[in-house]
DNA sequence: AATAAACACGACTATAAATATCGTATTTAT
DNA sequence: ATAAATACGATATTTATAGTCGTGTTTATT
């Protein structure tokens, strides 16, 4: 519970490794889950959504790979986060509002204070500057 | 992913529950569970949980039910989440050490930076004061 | 003493979400 | 033309969470 899933930690250790590679051409997937122990198929899908979110810039056919882009100098974790994953809530209640509790629930307040909180955590979070 | 777990939540509202009784009596597990639509074996195991870590007073036999503890004042999120699932971490690499990447991991110190971010905010937030 | 209303708790099952795999198509450097 | 790469929908597997079941214990009430 509470967890930061595999495929945000995965992204992680690619936007890390691409950033920190002295070869200037891009990285192939391959390279990237090859050195990290990631299953390749689903690396490549994540790869792909940062790629459609303009964070990375793919090049395909022989010597392509992923580069980072330019907009990943601004990317805060919550926009990782919301690329990957979609809304970011630490309920359901507060993304899809389908609640068994729904009439009787006494706590919707305390848990959109704890959400906020941790949403401006995340927020402030830079990409660029942790890695 | 980064959910709240429903064992949470339903301790949340039974705190709350018991706090906001008029009544002065205990409060039977099923009077919270009908009242909030929760299962009542799922609700029993938290309470019982909480009732061993001093949180809540059980009082058994006809009449019985949980009344709060006076330790219930200065618990923190931080401390319930520990208290219902074990010591807390945003990956599993933080409390289990079982981690297919731990060779190659280029993560570990931005991962560590997130947790103790989410912690220190659990820590601060107390359950007296947002319910 | 008998009864019934409550908590206690281990073992088990079900479900849903996350994780991983497969197959096929497309792009492009050589 | 070929091979190395991305693109992507469909499916399968795994895991953690959520929920159920059965049995036992305590105690107020009669």
């Amino acid at each position: 519970m509470l967890k930061l899933s595999k495929t945000i930690e995965y992204a992680l250790m690619s936007i890390n490794h691409i950033n920190q590679c002295d070869e200037d051409g891009p990285i192939p997937v391959k390279k990237i889950s090859t050195q990290h122990n990631i299953p390749f198929e689903l690396l490549a899908k994540i790869l792909q959504k940062l790629s459609k979110a303009n964070i990375l810039k793919a090049i395909q056919g022989p010597k392509g790979g992923y580069q980072l882009n330019n907009k990943y100098k601004n990317l805060t974790l919550i926009e990782l986060i919301e690329i990957l994953e979609g809304p970011f809530g630490i309920t359901d209640c507060l993304t899809d509002h389908n609640c068994e509790q729904i009439t009787k629930c006494n706590i919707i307040n305390p848990i959109e204070k704890i959400n906020s909180q941790v949403y401006q955590v995340f927020n402030q979070i830079k990409i660029n500057e942790i890695t």
